[in-house]
DNA sequence: GCGACAG
DNA sequence: ATCTTGTCGC
């Protein structure tokens, strides 16, 4: 897959994005996505589902694996896709949202890991980056104060304070839900500046590369 | 040509 | 992404 062939794809699937949200949706199962990377060309894929209610870890997959393809902003998904689709596939419990370590539609052609992954697993998803893609003002200090994150004039997703005092997350569309529940869901599950989700799957990523 | 550029 | 425990400050 050559960059250009990876373009090509994220324009052929970026129509298929949902940004509303399913009539009805229930959010009880969670699943936090993370992939971590060795010395060499090795990765872990993790996935740690936790129930929304008691924060509880339910299930949880982990596989490893080699990078195949390079880290190009605009292109990570094609880096992170793969390893994260066979833990998916591992999975025992299906989750009602998937909360990933990246942009959704906060992305150069509005189509970010978030997004990729929700159309393809056609499951809600949410992207949770550590930093911005795109331009916002500070949101005020106290915990679920957001602003928007603004690229190319249009709102691309928020910049969502999840703890007081603390830099903010930047939240955006996935798939199959809409920008105020994904910011309401992905507050919910934040403890410490990063959701539950994205903590523990991380933490069971780099465990596993050891 | 130069700077920006998720993890 | 990764290097990483204790420590400074509110």
């Amino acid at each position: 897959m050559t960059p250009e062939e990876a373009v090509a794809e994220q324009e052929r699937l970026r129509p298929r994005v949902r940004t509303s949200t399913d009539p009805g949706l229930t959010v009880q199962y969670v699943a936090g996505l993370d992939v971590s990377y060795a010395d060499d060309d090795r990765l872990a894929g993790a996935i740690v589902v936790l129930d929304a209610s008691t924060m509880e870890t339910v299930d949880s997959a982990v596989v490893l694996g080699n990078a195949e393809f390079p880290y190009v902003p605009g292109l990570f998904a094609f880096r992170e896709l793969p390893p994260l689709l066979r833990a998916l596939s591992k999975l025992t419990v299906t989750p009602d949202l998937l909360v990933c370590d990246g942009q959704g539609l906060a992305h150069p052609r509005r189509f970010g890991l978030a997004c990729h992954i929700g159309v393809v697993t056609d499951l809600p998803s949410v992207g949770v980056a550590k930093t911005p893609m795109g331009r916002f003002e500070q949101p005020s200090d106290e915990r679920g104060a957001a602003t928007d994150l603004v690229e190319d004039g249009e709102v691309v997703g928020r910049a969502l304070r999840t703890r007081a005092g603390v830099k903010p997350v930047f939240v955006s569309v996935g798939h199959r839900i809409d920008l105020d529940r994904a910011c309401a869901e992905v507050l919910r599950l934040c403890v410490t500046r990063l959701p539950e989700t994205t903590r523990r799957a991380d933490s069971l990523g780099r465990a596993q590369l050891r």
